[in-house]
DNA sequence: CTGACTGCAAACGTTTTGCACGGTA
DNA sequence: TACCGTGCAAAACGTTTGCAGTCAG
């Protein structure tokens, strides 16, 4: 497990007790909504801003600590940055689940970037279907 | 050019004005949010409402006429319902291109969705970077 | 000590809803 | 003609903002 103090410091951000919380639930959910970030979050600091947590995720998004990840049809939910991954998205029970990426696909998107003149910054797969849980 | 008409009604959806216009200009576009689906149908029929356009989005979205295409950071747009591709999504401009898939990603994807038992139903793929023109 | 961060409440923009009217099949 | 679809206005919702007080460094 990563510091999160250590974290926030690397990235010139302040480490407030609402900050390392909201990273430790998403480190812990994986992927998190805002709604269940408050939800998890207010049950040890009942008096936390709704509006605290939108101005924390969207500090953390602009310094990457966080990436968002959008899902069709839903409220996005957001990730610590980690490397590339391929996302299982169920679209039954809304879960989102982690898959390594594949080195001759990544190959392919490189190269198509290249070919279409685009500079690749980020790479976004979602596979939306139903989990093994819910079948 | 597909005739609308007959997307409409094979999807027991009647023929109007206004959807035959959504449907035009997200063809023509490619991929629209609602406001530019919006500020482009008010040019030949200004007294459609709002309403109107979010009501038949939700709509097509349900009968897989459209497809909804969620961006990160920004609000989703919408594009016909035709085979798998990729998005090239430029972080500049907001301008989205398509590109064809490539059979040996696609077949990674469904071992993968096989081996962790996930019944696949739709993949999105989006690269994010800089297009040309923003280069 | 000082600037950065928080909580609150109000403001804002977007999306949804209910209803009376109008248009398609 | 019977329903489905539309436009309008209001309501609901999610997110952002400004500000006064607080806290981390």
């Amino acid at each position: 497990m990563k510091n999160y103090t250590t974290l926030l410091k690397e990235n010139s951000l302040k480490s407030t007790f609402q900050r390392i919380n909201i990273l430790e639930i998403i480190g812990r959910q994986g992927h998190s909504s805002v709604d269940e970030i408050y939800e998890d979050i207010i049950k040890l600091h009942p008096s936390i801003s709704l509006a605290t947590i939108y101005k924390n995720i969207l500090l953390m998004v602009e310094k990457s600590v966080l990436v968002e990840v959008p899902i069709a049809g839903k409220k996005p939910k957001y990730e610590l940055a980690k490397e590339d991954h391929i996302h299982l998205v169920c679209t039954e029970c809304g879960a989102v689940e982690d898959r390594p990426c594949h080195s001759s696909s990544d190959e392919f998107f490189n190269q198509l970037s290249l070919s279409a003149n685009f500079k690749l910054r980020r790479r976004e797969v979602n596979l939306y279907g139903i989990c093994k849980e819910c079948l």
